[in-house]
DNA sequence: AAGTGGTCTAGACCACCCT
DNA sequence: GGGTGGTCTAGACCACTTA
């Protein structure tokens, strides 16, 4: 099979130091004659190592070798630029939208909503060193934060809630799953439609027990590590 | 783009019950003629598909709708059987091999052993309702379970690490990223080199928190679905 | 303007599964 | 033994990025 045999050839390459992070690849013709192979064996090859998290892609950009992922610790309260900052690197948060509406089936779920409940719903997109690695939709109760649309929303929003509403979330709850890439947000993110993603549901609860915001997180899967610490009572 | 319509159309079909879980889908090149495409085009969207975790396939077998996933909380301590049955679903453990040996580097990090440690290694599979879904391996300090060789290893692993050895984890540790089935899982899991995975590294701590032992699961990723909770406390 | 990635076509061969 | 999925070839066109 060819395209193991590529998909090793460069993963060596990688691990050994060659090919540095953040580093283009050849473009396909030419990785595509280097292996004596056509442009779809060739790219078979650099999906798997995209679904390996060892390469990721720009949409009509070309291929990238992954930086390091960053590790992110769901046991603790975690916010994207202080864990980036912390592991070396350069975190950037740009809002996309930002609006006031009523709650779709998604949130009012999450949120366990009444029917019709009003909403501030607003995304923003994290990159790491420049490049886009997560798109995230916040959908937060709004009687809850009044006037949230005169706020910027670009930093760090646990802070803003606690200062401007006295809104804590003292739990929170996740869901993980295995997913690709829809158009929007691949548009957003700079990638492509179908590329491979960990969604993160995050539902932050208050200290009456309420679920406020609902938070769907969707990351390149080369960009991320989960960790999280559980202990066990005895039975 | 032709593959995205040919997704949307079986998502469809998929989400509005047209097409019960389990069920096969019809041969690639049948498929392909409905849709007017070639194969190629069709396989895109199949992969496609399979990476959002609707439908998978079983290795020269073909493709079928996904069960929905296993839902896993990670803040409880679980036991694919126990979970599986809870959640109406018959589950089955096959192991597959078992022996004692040097730790590799993996699993000395994981356990932080001294260099040439013994330990026990042992492979198993977890089917759902007939169809494996997740390989796991097993790596354990040798000196902790003297004989285990000896007792069978399909069943409940903590209950038997706590009769036989009064072993208990009172706490785990995990770490999860996406990855893809490499040709020996593909192979023991009937599924695919490439498909895309959800790889939990699982480190067992006993109550003096020593880590005993290392688990590394890989997921079909259409099977699983993580959950956890976290309590905060207020700065 | 040249080159690139995204998408698609129309075939082919082989090993394997199923009947 | 027929059909299937896994793999591969050798092209093509277009919209977009980059220089």
């Amino acid at each position: 099979m060819q395209y193991i045999k590529i998909t090793d050839a460069i993963r060596e390459q990688i691990q050994s130091g060659q090919l540095a992070a953040g580093t283009k690849l050849p473009s396909e013709r030419k990785l595509a004659e280097a292996f004596k192979t056509t442009r779809v064996t060739l790219r078979e090859a650099l999906s798997l190592l995209e679904a390996d998290g060892l390469i990721f892609r720009e949409d009509r950009r070309g291929w990238f070798i992954s930086q390091r992922p960053l590790v992110i610790n769901l046991s603790k309260p975690y916010e994207f630029s202080s864990v980036a900052l912390s592991q070396g690197r350069k975190p950037t948060t740009e809002v996309l939208s930002c609006d006031s509406m009523m709650a779709n089936k998604e949130s009012t779920e999450a949120l366990s909503l009444p029917p019709f409940s009003d909403v501030f719903r607003f995304e923003r997109v994290h990159s790491l060193d420049g490049r886009p690695v997560m798109y995230a939709e916040h959908v937060i109760r709004a009687e809850r934060v009044p006037n949230l649309l005169q706020h910027a929303l670009e930093g760090n929003l646990s802070e803003l809630y606690q200062s401007e509403w006295q809104l804590n979330a003292t739990q929170a709850k996740y869901r993980i799953i295995s997913t690709t890439f829809d158009q929007d947000i691949a548009l957003a993110t700079r990638s492509t439609t179908g590329s491979p993603a960990i969604k993160i549901t995050k539902v932050n609860v208050d200290e009456s027990g309420v679920a406020q915001e609902v938070i769907f997180e969707y990351w390149r899967c080369s960009a991320i590590e989960l960790e999280m610490e559980a202990a066990f009572t005895l039975r």
